[in-house]
DNA sequence: AGTGCGGCCTGTCCGC
DNA sequence: TGCGGACAGGCCGCAC
């Protein structure tokens, strides 16, 4: 579910509510997530302050003196600020209960994300050590994608989609950035020109930027940190939106599969 | 090293 | 109304 500019907002909606407080508690109803959340966890982050919320990929980072909880949001995943009163539901499988009574509740129906902890370096955790530059970071830039896509014969939408190459560019944000570039989303990744590879990282930053700044893309469940949705889908050119009109030439949207994953692009503008 | 899959899960929707 | 199957925003780990 939540690319790069959903894991954003999860992070700057829980950001004011969560540094600075301590950890009171830590209830844990389900540890079965994609791998299981170590027994250590609750043990060392009880009565621990967080100091601060980062974000590296869509990996979440909460920071202690007495280590790091990492936290992947997965397919399905959702963080809210709750009070102490809100009920329970289905699939809420943990809770960081705060020291001014409210809980930052860890949602996941698919359990397809993971909580994890870690006391060295996160940075250096096996997860996050071979990922890719960031996307809204310095080193990233059209040259970088030009130079790492020598020799590869893939499609380039699993390219940009692969985060040991870049991270945060998930299924939704591949189809539009690709479609702003007007490139083919098939075309073979190390066939494309160090220009046009300008115009797709260009692409990329202006789409991630701009989800960031609506909220996030909501198509079925995504809710922020305070359970609302996002409203990027409003400004989705091709993405979920087979058989219309390409707003640029009128063309209608294609939809395939590529890498098992469902594809939108307009024939026409995409070469 | 690069590539292509299977698999992890639940919920929803669609066709019968 | 029920049921099977396809599909869904991610990504690791494995075979080749």
């Amino acid at each position: 579910m939540p690319e790069l500019p959903e894991v954003e907002t999860t992070r700057a909606g829980i950001v004011p509510h969560v540094v600075g407080r301590r950890v009171a508690q830590v209830v844990v109803r389900n540890r079965n997530l994609r791998w299981p959340i170590p027994t250590t966890l609750a043990r060392q982050l009880t009565g621990q302050t967080v100091n601060s919320i980062r974000r590296r990929g869509k990996y979440l980072i909460i920071d202690t003196e007495a280590g790091h909880a990492l936290i992947h949001l997965g397919m399905s995943g959702s963080l809210r600020i709750v009070t102490a009163d809100e009920a329970v539901k289905k699939h809420d499988h943990v809770d960081l209960v705060l020291d001014d009574g409210r809980a930052l509740r860890f949602h996941d129906p698919r359990r397809f994300g993971c909580l994890l902890w870690t006391r060295k370096d996160p940075l250096s955790h096996d997860l996050l050590a071979s990922l890719g530059p960031e996307p809204l970071g310095v080193e990233f830039s059209g040259d970088y994608l030009h130079q790492k896509s020598r020799g590869r014969r893939s499609a380039v939408k699993g390219f940009i989609m692969d985060s040991h190459i870049v991270v945060g560019v998930g299924n939704i944000y591949a189809s539009e950035a690709l479609f702003r570039a007007g490139i083919h989303p098939k075309r073979a990744a190390g066939r494309i020109s160090r220009q046009r590879y300008q115009a797709l990282a260009h692409s990329i930053v202006e789409v991630l930027t701009e989800a960031i700044e609506q909220g996030g893309t909501t198509l079925r469940d995504f809710v922020n940190s305070e359970g609302n949705p996002g409203y990027f889908q409003q400004t989705l050119n091709v993405y979920g939106r087979e058989s219309e009109a390409c707003p640029q030439c009128g063309h209608a949207i294609m939809n395939i599969v590529l890498g098992q994953r469902s594809t939108y692009y307009c024939a026409q503008c995409q070469t």
